[in-house]
DNA sequence: TTGACAACCTGTAGCTGCTACAGAGTCAAG
DNA sequence: CTTGACTCTGTAGCAGCTACAGGTTGTCAA
């Protein structure tokens, strides 16, 4: 199997397979008399699941630390489940921002129903009156982090 | 007004208030002889006005269109609405998103109660599965998006 | 006057997780 | 033998900062 193979079978573009083989979450495969990667079975499986993770936003680190224990079988799993608890929390803090925001946001918009000049719009006002305010709803910067941040 | 003194007026790391300068956010301040930059109370108002929408979670592209909103108070506001309707509609989505994730990753620990081998877990076996059934669920990578990309 | 120390300056590199080149080599078909 | 698809390495870029390094400037006391 060559990377374009590995590619389309993980949907995964190519310079990202080779992206994870230099952060070593892929090791790195044999090499044709060429100098092309050839992969097999396992990596197209390992490569499956940090898709998966990924898809589950997990970062980097949390699944190159999966990753070790798939890599353990012998070791025990406690730390994995409070990775996965970890994540979880992250995620449901994440979601409480994010409504508490939309909610914010949607106050917002009802400031100004309609198109006006822009020094009457009430949404410009009522962002320059609430900046000034040092409001108390929020620091700034808090809101846009992903989940992993901090 | 030095920029530490803005800095910590604003909550703003000095750093960040030159990073906004270089990016044109906030206009370049006059300078003292010996090159230090010198604030008004402006500045100050502009940076707050950024830091309050960076606290809303719009890029700094939103953040600038805004602002080229307040500099032109003749024209009108229709694109403003649009602006925040659009990322209203953003931040909807990535709550949605994230809801659905929330409940994948509640499942998958529900797998492994307890500390186990790792070669036992429910949680490693339930990814290593999962991510072998090209699950029709979701594509890698379309969750850990912030509110902003695409 | 000197000397210490804080605050400031510019410029550059790093963070995450890719993505997009440039410029070169490899390989199979026609 | 040439075309074209594929692959290789290496580097730069994205957002939005953050964190240096290495150099000035300003302030206060001894």
């Amino acid at each position: 199997m060559k990377i374009g193979d590995l590619s389309t079978a993980s949907s995964t573009p190519i310079e990202t397979i080779r992206f994870y083989e230099r952060e070593g979450l892929l090791p790195a495969p044999g090499r044709t008399q060429g100098n092309f990667r050839v992969y097999e079975a396992p990596h197209l499986e390992r490569l499956q699941f940090i898709r998966y993770c990924r898809g589950l936003d997990m970062s980097l680190d949390e699944v190159r630390a999966l990753l070790r224990f798939k890599d353990a079988p012998g070791e025990d799993c406690g730390d994995v489940n409070a990775l996965l608890d970890e994540h979880i929390s992250h995620v449901s803090k994440r979601i409480k921002e994010l409504r508490t925001l939309e909610k914010q946001l949607k106050e917002l918009r009802q400031r100004c129903g309609d198109t006006r000049q822009a020094d009457q719009c009430g949404i410009l006002a009522g962002l320059a009156e609430a900046s000034q305010e040092l409001s108390p709803a929020q620091q700034p910067g808090t809101h846009l982090r992903s989940v992993h941040k901090h």
